[in-house]
Formats: structure tokens, C-alpha cells, sequence
DNA sequence: CTCACGTATCGACAGAAGTCAATGCGTGAG
DNA sequence: CTCACGCATTGACTTCTGTCGATACGTGAG
């Protein structure tokens, strides 16, 4: 690694960027664990269609048609979306409820546009 | 699928959860891929370093020694991030300069809590 | 208790993703 | 022009991930 010149009106001395520090690992392992969980589109439809539900809660069994998906396929997806923290899971008689957490994804994505 | 009890309060005919649209397979990926951008620790790592850098903008020579990968690796993270619309590439001379992109994760982040 | 039903877990598999060494490509210095 | 340097691409490998069928678990109905 070399010195590369300056950006534009910096002093000439400077280098192209300073050496930032790097975020803590498990900071960072948590940050991506969010994102993860919202990195596959059939996730993403997922939250979507509970997000936008009119109970804002909705169980397994009104998830698997929409997404097109098996139902152990679709609980393991709601699986990792806990872990998250993005959803939380509330059981009801025979029924799994999940409702979104709304303020994890707010406060992960803000903790990066800092 | 059968017909779940109604929520509380509700009428009681009502079913568990309203079929919900499920938003379009393209949306629902492109969301997704800027989601998956980010769900990696290497990667969160390499927003926070340039986000969080003095001049707003590092060069790759300066952001394998803190996230300890080689330059190849390195270079195709960024490249993931530059796709996802996280951040932008600009060349100048032989450096390449990575520029965050901050409304895309903020506005990705939105159309999902919306 | 017994059974049906909704859900979670397990095992297996194909495809995707992260990593590196080696190499190719541009650019500026000389 | 020629060379050194910064960066991107390629190929190969290992690990992770999404998916399903089969099965186990827990709950309410009868």
C-alpha cells in the first residue's frame, strides 16, 4: 500500500483515507445477522406480507401459499427471522403467530448510516 | 389450511390472518440483494470503515488490512456493495475510490417497514 | 384417552457464496 | 516505451444456504 494522492483541497500530504477502525467482530456478526435474515426475496415476502396484514400478525399456515413454498420450508424461514429479531413469535393454541418487530431493522440500518 | 380462531376482538368469523399480496418477485428481489449485501460481517464491516471515514471515501488498498482478507476478496466485496446500490465506485488514477450511497439502505429499509 | 391438525425438526441434496493464489488489465511514473 | 503499482477477474475449493419429504412434537376437539 502506497501513498495515493490527496483528494482535492486536502492537505497534499494526505493520504487517500484514514485508516478507519473497524467495527467489532460480533457488532458486525450481529448487524449481518439482520440482514441475512432479509437477504433472500422469499424473507423479504415474508415480512412483507406480515407487515402489511391488517392484524399484523399472521400464522404459517396463510404464509406457504403466498411465498409458493413448503410448509417446513416456510417455518424454517420464519425460524431465522426470529433469530433476527425481526419477528417475533407468539404461540396460540395450535396456531404460530409472528409479528414484526419493527424498530430492529430501523436501528440496525441506522447504526450503519451513522 | 383450516379456519384458526379470530384474534380477540374481532369478529368471529374472521380468519387468522388476511391473505395478504405479496409484493412482486422483482421488488422482493431487489430488495432482497441489497439486504444480502449487507448480511455478511466482512461487508458490514467495510460500509462502517467508509462510512465512517474523514473524507467519506476509501480506496481498496486501505480497507484489506483492516477487515485482514486479501485484495481479491476485498475487491469482489465491494463489487457485491457497488451492485446493491450501497456504495459508489469512482477511479481515479490508478486508486478506486468507494463512496457510500446512503439513501439506498435507508430507502430499502423503509419500503419493508412501510 | 385418542385422534386430527398446525407446526417444528431432521436428513439429504443441489446450488450459492466466501476465500485465496495466480493472472490479467489500466494507469501514471520514469 | 517500459515498468511498477493498484485493482479486477479467473479458477478452484470449502462451507453455507434454500428446499423438500419424512417424521416428531404439541395442542385442542371429541
Amino acid at each position: 500500500m502506497s501513498i495515493p494522492p490527496a483528494i482535492e483541497s486536502a492537505a497534499d500530504v494526505a493520504p487517500c483515507c484514514v485508516l478507519g477502525e473497524p467495527i467489532d467482530d460480533t457488532v458486525a456478526q450481529d448487524l449481518a445477522r439482520v440482514f441475512k435474515a432479509l437477504g433472500d426475496p422469499t424473507r423479504v415476502k415474508l415480512m412483507s406480507l406480515i407487515a402489511g396484514s391488517t392484524e399484523g400478525e399472521m400464522c404459517v399456515c396463510d404464509l406457504t401459499e403466498p411465498v409458493g413454498l413448503s410448509q417446513p420450508t416456510v417455518s424454517h424461514h420464519m425460524k431465522l427471522l426470529v433469530e433476527a429479531g425481526l419477528v417475533e413469535r407468539e404461540q396460540r393454541g395450535r396456531w404460530a403467530y409472528y409479528r414484526p418487530t419493527v424498530d430492529t431493522l430501523a436501528a440496525a440500518a441506522k447504526s450503519l448510516i451513522t
